[in-house]
DNA sequence: TTGTAAGCGTTATCAA
DNA sequence: TTGATAACGCTTACAA
């Protein structure tokens, strides 16, 4: 069933129709009806490939997913596409997903992607220094939104983030409330742009309480088995800790792990709120992923729709307590 | 770019060129070298909403995306997509997502996709006794394939599937030989197909053990509260089991809370492998999911190719062993 | 306000 | 083996 089918049962011209679904105030009001009718009708729907010739406009929107690294940290992604899925479906987008090994790979995948698909925009998760994905974006001026902060420069394009700082600033001050006076850090090494912020909201709420310097910050690569060993190192220590915040959920259950043989109990916090941390009753800082997915479609739309709209979007996570901490 | 260009650049006509890109074994082996190099020269890509409009194939496949329920379980879906996307790629398919509330409204969203986009395919995961999906799909002779069995009718339409029984069978099996006797089995409601499947693989060999009947089997929601629940319940009997299997990883997660607080070491055992039971050491069965994205994929493919295939796929689970079992 | 004509980039058909 | 032509379903420009 094409235009021609629902003109022809409305007597119209094809155009008519046309005009209907795109341009419906220059339609006579009961002309428009009677199209509409046709429409429900015959359960018409334009086909976009069609429509796609005409206007260069696919209403795809392209988002990577990635290889489930220790599955931990993965569950994240799954909500976030969830919120991208469904925000996209409202605003007439749909998600078209592909899987890239590494940055050189992702970028011959936008190559790719863009010359077939010709699709309308990009949602990057993770970006990072330099970022060389981002530079071929903008290069080709193609429209995309980042999950995550340019480090480099704050305002090279659109983007989405959640402040790390302010959920770890927000679990110290709780646990100086608490009455905590040793809070440690277990972070990854500096110079990841995620990780620097997240361990900037622990250090600058420990100085203003009067702990400059004084507490102990451990930088490793993320891990259960990582959060263990650095965990066991603080409590080996004459005046071990008596709480840490973790940069993330996995360092985090590991801290867990070695708290359990220690004498004095430890607080802990971990970061993200994943399924294990709900699970084993660890107090985490949660990510609103839903809403940053519904700004990074609103954000990238408005770029196709040629609107100017907020260049960025920094969003607040909040501390769910529970037994840990 | 067009073919136009490429054909200039190659000095042959545009026919010659869409030949050597859809039927390379016409085209003079001299002829298709100089039009190759051309293509890669320009990095020319076939427009596939062009290709789409002539053939009435978008290479498309639509798969669901799933609101992250307890998150536990949630994981698995990621994964799998995870694995979709991968060889739907390497087969020349994309994946779009979708989203849907109910069956009702992802019916709605078939027409929708099918009517607008043109997709050629679907992958439904999850099916249930007299799914009102795969009946509207088979109807209208739309190619798709289910991650589940078709419960009511064994070869109703293309399936891939994990063998549940054989899961839970080799778990039972691992406890007796371990020495168990009392091994009880905490499940879903009777009437889901997977949870009934995986049921029946730990009741086949208990009764083939000798323990017919009398082993305790206690039925509930999945949850990790409820798991707790049955296994206090369990606990609580005169001669309480000494291993449990559960349908999923919630229920085991739960199930070892409630056996911490036991005066008898229990062992239990989960099902999905999730990110929760590698992180607290639970001993899971593992589905081996991007075998069965995989299989998906061919499956699907080979319908649209028109090629005769296996009609289905059942794949082995294996057993994870971690600490608790 | 409505209708006509052209063209988007591809492939199928058929003639050379 | 290669090339010309038409057609897929839609929207934009323009004429009625």
């Amino acid at each position: 069933m094409t235009i021609a089918t629902v003109a022809r049962h409305a007597r119209v011209s094809r155009q008519t129709v046309s005009n209907v679904l795109n341009a419906p105030h220059i339609v006579r009001e009961e002309t428009r009806r009677r199209v509409q009718e046709a429409i429900t009708a015959l359960g018409y729907r334009a086909s976009q490939a069609a429509r796609q010739m005409r206007t260069g406009r696919s209403r795809l929107i392209a988002a990577r997913i990635e290889p489930t690294r220790d599955g931990i940290n993965g569950s994240v992604l799954d909500r976030f596409l969830h919120g991208l899925t469904e925000t996209a479906d409202a605003a007439g987008y749909r998600i078209m997903l592909y899987t890239a090994r590494d940055d050189d790979h992702e970028i011959a995948t936008y190559d790719d992607l863009l010359g077939a698909y010709d699709l309308d925009g990009f949602v990057l998760t993770g970006t990072d220094h330099g970022d060389p994905r981002t530079a071929w974006l903008a290069e080709r001026q193609v429209a995309f939104v980042t999950f995550g902060r340019p480090w480099d420069a704050p305002d090279a394009h659109p983007w989405v983030d959640v402040d790390g700082a302010a959920g770890t600033a927000q679990a110290t001050r709780r646990l100086l409330d608490a009455g905590h006076r040793r809070i440690a850090f277990i972070g990854w090494p500096a110079g990841s742009g995620v990780g620097d912020d997240r361990r900037s909201g622990w250090r600058t709420v420990m100085a203003a309480a009067g702990f400059d310097g004084t507490a102990p910050d451990r930088e490793t690569e993320d891990g259960i088995d990582h959060g263990e060993r650095e965990m066991r190192d603080l409590l080996a220590a004459d005046e071990p800790p008596t709480a840490v915040v973790c940069v993330s959920d996995s360092l985090a259950l590991g801290a867990l792990r070695a708290v359990r043989d220690a004498t004095a109990p430890v607080a802990v916090v971990g970061f993200d709120d994943t399924p294990v941390a709900a699970a084993i009753g660890l107090t985490s800082v949660s990510q609103p992923l839903e809403a940053a997915a519904a700004r990074c479609v609103e954000l990238l739309t408005g770029v196709l729709a040629g609107q100017p709209t907020e260049p960025h979007a920094l969003l607040s996570p909040t501390l769910v307590l529970r037994h840990t901490a």
